[in-house]
DNA sequence: CCTTAACTTCACAAATTTCTGAAAGAAGCG
DNA sequence: CGCTTCTTTCAGAAATTTGTGAAGTTAAGG
């Protein structure tokens, strides 16, 4: 019952990149990015080229750019070129991209400075002012937090997965 | 140079509003939602009726009913209803509100739901099982880190803030 | 009960977003 | 250097999303 090394399940892997691809949907991410990210979770050496990524998702080499493009922004994707060749390696790196997950925290920042302009605007005792400044400390806190979350996890994963060469 | 209480300086709060909202678009909500949750957020009681909203936002009342059911929905904003009236009245609950946000639990929730099937579809001893399987055991540290982090949260801010009636 | 005020739902028009094919742009390799 | 292979950019067609007006529904108050 063990299975052929090579396409193993080609249809339930399909099917898991897309039900995956659509819950960063439902989170906020664009489509292509999504698919594109959940495919190369799926691929076996986590590594894939633009042709492979088009050709398993069905998608045009264009749409494998701006996928792509907004993957290495975000950080969730790094970019690779094996030297000597014009082929273009695209690599999720298994710890980089939930790092890059919670780096909402560049996000965060801007809702902070947007608070902090609000209570400027509203004047710090007014009851809304307060309203505000309470929110602004609740994300001050949290990227404290989160910091020291990240720091707990990688001891963790340290341990539960081993230190691995990555 | 305190200012008068009553419309103060309407114009700043706006501006506050639509660039708050903005933030919120681009972290990936809808542009109604955003738009009422800021104006909630800015407004001194924390209330507003329907009526007000559409006025404040220049929306017609459909554009209001959309926001609410999606802000109601995502727990970001309460439905009240003053006994012996018709008027609805959407309240942000200044503290409801953040653990609301951080009910992003629900979604990760799902994210885990979509690897836990992807684990079992590529095979947990393949290598993109087990990339897989680190990263669900991620999301499931970050809930239990959260939980624990909100707990801190609520300490710190009943210090910082007063335990109020709310 | 009937009237009337308020909210919701629905169908559609407008605006935006998304993806493609085609052309232009890099970079290895002969 | 020029050929070839791969990637990116761009303009536009197609699909989706968004917000409105209008009709429908609910419930308060006479």
């Amino acid at each position: 019952m063990t299975e052929t090394a090579g396409d193993r399940d080609t249809e339930a892997v399909s099917k898991f990149v897309e039900s995956f691809a659509a819950q960063l949907v439902e989170a906020g991410m664009q489509r292509m990015p999504a698919r594109v990210f959940a495919a190369l979770l799926s691929s076996d050496e986590g590594v894939l080229t633009s042709a492979e990524l088009g050709e398993r998702l069905q998608i045009s080499p264009a749409a494998v750019s701006g996928a792509v493009r907004y993957l290495t922004m975000t950080h969730m994707v790094a970019r690779e070129r094996e030297p000597g060749s014009r082929r273009e390696r695209y690599r999720v790196h298994g710890d980089q991209w939930y790092e890059a997950l919670t780096n909402r925290e560049a996000v965060i920042k801007r809702w902070e400075a947007a608070l902090r302009e609000g209570v400027a605007s509203l004047g710090p005792d007014t009851p809304a002012g307060r309203r505000m400044a309470e929110t602004l400390a609740f994300f001050e806190f949290v990227d404290e937090e989160i910091v020291k979350m990240m720091e707990r996890w990688r001891d963790r994963r340290d341990k539960q997965f081993g230190d691995v060469p990555r």
